[in-house]
Order: C-alpha cells, then structure tokens, then sequence
DNA sequence: GCGACAG
DNA sequence: ATCTTGTCGC
C-alpha cells in the first residue's frame, strides 16, 4: 500500500480531528517567502456521481498573472464530504495535481479555509504543512467565524474572529459581489494573505489562481 | 438537545 | 461539490 499524505492516521473521523491538532501546531503564520515569481492555484470537482475526485492546478507567472502550465489529475474518490475534514477528501487529488506541474510554485491559492477552521487547519494550512510551502486559503462562504458589517467596495476588509481571534478576513474583492473568505494557510501572515489575494484579482470576483483553477477542475468532460 | 456546517 | 436552461440585471 501507498503511503497516504495523512501519515499513521487511522481512518476515522475521529482521529483526523487529532491528526488536524497536531499539524495544526506547525503552521506558521509570518511571512516566510522571498520572490514570488510564481503562484499556483489549485481546486478540485468531482465526476461519475463524486466517484471520481479531479483536481486541477495552473500555475502563473506572479507578476503578469500569464498561464505558465495546468495539471489535470483524476483518481478514485476515498472519503465522503464531512465539515471539518474537507482536506482529508481532496488533498490526495490536490498533491498529485501539484506534483505534475514542471516548477515548484512560491505561493499557493487554495480553494477552501486556511486557519479559519474549528482546529485551525482548514486544507489550505493543511497543505501548507504536508508541503513546506506558502499558502492562503480563499474560500467563498464562511466554515466558522463571524464579523462586522463590511464596506461595499472593491478591496474593503473586515477581520473574521472565532473564540474571541481574528482568524481571517471577510474581503470585498469586486464592488457588488459576496465577499470572499481569505485566512492565512502557512507561511504568510494573516496581514499579508487579503493583500496577496487583492494583486492577483483582475475582473472577476475569484482572484486569478483559484478562478482558472476553479473552471479547469469543473469543466464538464 | 438544537442548529451550523469550506467543497 | 453536483443535478441543470434560460433569464434578469449591472
């Protein structure tokens, strides 16, 4: 048998609850990156009823947001969807669709919660730490958290707090639209992650990353 | 015990 | 997430 990317975990719910407290304490939230000159987004869909898991990444050129290349990988679907244990369903797809890109990227945009989960790793952190690489999770609604009335224009801000801590940030990335959950995943700080998601944001509400991801792991076959 | 609940 | 076409609105 493979070794799977959960390490001793013994399958149950229960103990991935345990297995996210424990990598929940190595997540590290500074800023730890020097260039980023290039940023992958990643997200996954499912096929045959969810039988089958596809995760797709596109990696991009971090200053002009070009298309540098596209994984597409598909396997056996092997957990079904629990609150709270979303990682342990998508991060196998994920890391093989990472590995199949030709470079390494600096900075990671997941698809999903980063910090901003009832253990503090939501899969963005959670791939962070399998990975030794920056992340940030962006998702589009909230998992846990709440927050204060938010502005209504492009880029406006408000913290998300959870058991009495800013977990993330509730962000307007386009006027008109639902805001967008960002949370640090690993190695960026819970500053920095909004800002990052900002400089990648052209005309559309999904910031570049997980847009182009977004459509390439949905893209009806 | 009663809801809430990323994708 | 996914099942699903056209349609209303900025």
């Amino acid at each position: 048998m493979p070794d799977s990317p959960f390490g001793d975990w013994d399958g149950t719910p229960a103990g991935a609850r345990l297995l996210q407290q424990e990598l929940a304490g190595q997540v590290v939230l500074s800023d730890d990156f020097l260039d980023l000159g290039l940023i992958a987004g990643v997200d996954v869909g499912f096929e045959e009823g969810g039988g089958v898991t596809r995760a797709a990444a596109v990696l991009l050129d971090a200053n002009t947001l070009g298309v540098l290349a596209e994984s597409l990988v598909r396997i056996p679907t092997s957990m079904p969807y629990i609150p709270g244990l979303l990682s342990f369903r998508e991060l196998p797809a994920v890391l093989c669709a990472l590995a199949e890109l030709p470079r390494v990227p600096d900075l990671i945009f997941c698809d999903g919660q980063g910090i901003a989960h009832p253990r503090k790793l939501g899969i963005a952190a959670h791939l962070g730490v399998v990975s030794g690489l920056p992340t940030i999770g962006v998702a589009k609604k909230i998992l846990v958290g709440t927050h204060a009335e938010l502005g209504s224009q492009r880029g406006d801000q408000v913290p998300l707090m959870y058991r009495g801590e800013v977990l993330g940030a509730v962000l307007r990335s386009k006027d008109r639209v639902r805001p967008l959950i960002v949370s640090p995943g690993h190695r960026v700080s819970l500053a920095s992650a909004p800002r990052l998601v900002m400089a990648c944001v052209t005309r559309y509400r999904l910031p570049e990353p997980t847009r182009l991801a977004d459509r390439l792991a949905s893209r009806r076959a």
